[in-house]
DNA sequence: ATCTTTGCAAACTTTTTGCACCAAT
DNA sequence: ATTGGTGCAAAAAGTTTGCAAAGAT
């Protein structure tokens, strides 16, 4: 938190109790929380913060390099700490929304390829990658019927 | 069009003078077509047609697999009709919004490692990519102050 | 004639903004 | 004392829904 403070000094601004709260929210969970998450959270951990901070707050994290979202194909957008080797995308199950990180050198393949055919640099972590994971393909497989 | 007609009947469905706007709109433009595009343009081609009817006829070419979306990580959604062969994922600038077409077999080495390792299917089309195009990339390093 | 789809209006959800006040430095 | 940040309330954006009427088959 002290961390936090001192990098939100440096660019001339302030820690308050809002960003506290929203930062403390973010570390309970391990990663991946909707806004809804955290507005959630945020009003449990302390009533008399706002909507309106919580969404500033986030801005100004983000702004910071302190908090990095992660678009998901359905459902939004979700928050987290950023971690000084942030070297993992995100793969995302269609089905039941799990998320899995994966390794980024697992992607250097496809990063390789885009930089040398297309002359574009992935940047793999802002965006998750959708599929269907093991367990829902086989859910698929037996048919819905099976619930 | 016909085609599309066809379509619909087959699932008890009928082609209706929105539906007809939509899918023009749709065809009208090369594709990556956003909701927005799609509301105004269609207001253009039969100013009777109501939002609300865009929306649901969206839905139901969805559902009739007639159309399909991409999730963009900024910019929302796009749609386009869907074709026989859609075997690339997209790639979007995180700057420019330039959205890039990759052939499927670009992203065979990822997809094969995600369903071994990961017990992961993925789904490339329904997310888009996101990094730097070359331009946007040379524009940054050049600084912000060219413009 | 039947039954799907529409237009409309209103509701809803989510996010943003202007502003006076509060509070961190 | 500064001036960045907050709480509030209202507005803005984007999407959805109930319903009577219209229209495709």
């Amino acid at each position: 938190m002290d961390e936090v403070a001192a990098l939100l000094h440096r660019r001339g601004e302030r820690m308050t109790r809002p960003r506290e709260a929203v930062i403390t929210a973010l570390a309970a969970r391990s990663g991946h929380v909707s806004v809804e998450d955290v507005l959630r959270d945020v009003s449990r951990l302390d009533p008399r913060v706002h909507r309106a901070s919580v969404y500033r707050t986030l801005e100004a994290l983000s702004a910071a390099a302190i908090v990095q979202h992660v678009h998901l194909g359905h459902g939004g957008t979700v928050y987290h700490i950023r971690e000084q080797d942030e070297d993992h995308l995100y793969v995302q199950c269609r089905d039941c929304r799990l998320i899995i990180d994966v390794p980024r050198a697992q992607l250097d393949a496809m990063g390789e390829i885009l930089r040398r055919h297309y002359d574009f640099e992935l940047h793999p972590t802002h965006v998750a990658l959708s599929g269907l994971c093991g367990r829902c393909r086989a859910r698929r497989a037996t048919g819905p019927s099976g619930s």
